[in-house]
DNA sequence: TTTGAGGGTTTTGTATACAATAGACTGGGT
DNA sequence: ACCCAGTCTATTGTATACAAAACCCTCAAA
């Protein structure tokens, strides 16, 4: 994620991180002179930040107004995994026609390091933090098809794991998950394209279902006007 | 395209344009002065501007070396087709089973003056033009996922437009596209999305076959290094 | 008590000035 | 003649200063 040889990239680095990590609110203001205080410089490093985080739609600008956190609503956040799906599973089904084999045989040893691990700790680590998403990152890669890769990893992945980071604190279903990557490793290793991606597809489906029951429960939605408050 | 409250939006909207039309080649230099010079304003407006269309992918900034205009490899620019196919595909598919009756009524309409259009000029008008893409466009709204919509009209478009207008000047197959689009607006009228999904997939597969024998002919594409010269 | 208008304050949009880096050019050496 | 190094210029990155718009608070009136 960081590769910072310039301000702007350094601060727009920063910036992605808290607001997937809930440090920073969804709806909350982003105030150059405040970022300008936090992270140095002058204001036009910050600006294009700012500017960048709102080309990769983590951030609105509006004119005069300034840039708030995205705050997405519920059917905001379907459309989004409507087209996730459908992406990642195009991804799947190129990557079983397109990965090597030794690429192939990489992505069996990383199932086999997380079956350990889900042993180890009992599950702890693996669904909820990068072991996921090292699967679905080099299923992806394995498509050979660049701008599929930027459009998924670049502008979808950060919003979808900002909204899992509130839902997926506690375990969810590391042992079932785990499980179907295997399947779907194996229709890959078997250069089953269509079964590689109906497997994707559905897994996929799975996980906004179980991301929708949480986020109905908890309504850690975005209210019509703000979510934010500062300081009180 | 045009809604420029602020001077960055309107040169972004100037320069896509002038990228897309071809005024300035893959490969050409991107000088800030030489905006200043020509838009008016100071650097900061024209830098967001140049980063705007970053974002969009239309052009390509490396730091403290400037921004030029966007130079696909024939690679690339199949990999862009293969996402849109997918993406669009999905969309249609979402349109069969989304769009209102008025909507679809709207649809068959606007081909209906395709269809009188072509016979009145002789499809000079039709596949280049607007009209192609008026189809597409609607149906892209009428997938009713908002994201989807943002990402195939705003970022693959412009790029998909931009390497049309150079192989598309002549008339191509006018007749067989507006066949093509009765058949898909006959599926989504019969709510059909796995036959709507499928038709828009061939006619998409179609045009990138027809792209692909230009691009390969006149080679028109990047070069290794560079695609430009300004001044001799 | 609520609502609307007005002015003041804050924040963003824009312009200008300075610093640092990349690319071009010149000159000398091999 | 060609290549490399050093400098020099032009362009981008950054900082500061000014203009304009939006937000907030006060105050008055219904």
């Amino acid at each position: 994620m960081s590769e910072a040889q310039t301000l702007p990239e350094k601060v727009f680095s920063e910036l992605t991180t808290a607001i997937v990590r809930g440090e920073l609110l969804p709806g909350e203001r982003l105030s150059e002179k405040a970022l300008v205080e936090r992270y140095g410089g002058s204001r036009a490093p910050i600006r294009e930040a700012i500017q960048k985080l709102e080309s990769r739609k983590l951030v609105i600008r509006v004119p005069h107004a300034g840039a708030r956190v995205v705050s997405l609503s519920l059917d905001e956040l379907r459309d989004i995994y409507e087209v996730r799906l459908e992406l990642e599973s195009m991804a799947c089904r190129l990557a079983a026609q397109r990965m090597t084999d030794d690429e192939v045989r990489g992505l069996q040893q990383l199932l086999q390091e997380h079956e350990r691990s889900i042993e180890a700790d009992q599950g702890m680590s693996y669904y909820q933090k990068s072991g996921n998403l090292d699967f679905h990152y080099r299923i992806i890669e394995g498509s050979k098809n660049h701008r599929l890769h930027q459009m998924l990893c670049g502008d979808l992945y950060h919003i979808i794991r900002m909204y899992r980071y509130r839902t997926s604190t506690r375990n969810e279903r590391p042992q079932q998950a785990l499980t179907e990557h295997q399947r779907i490793v194996e229709a890959i290793a078997a250069r089953d394209a269509e079964l590689a991606e109906l497997l994707m597809r559905r897994h996929i489906q799975a996980s906004l279902t179980n991301l929708e029951t949480r986020m109905t429960q908890e309504s850690l939605l975005s209210q019509p006007t703000h979510t934010s408050e500062e300081n009180p």
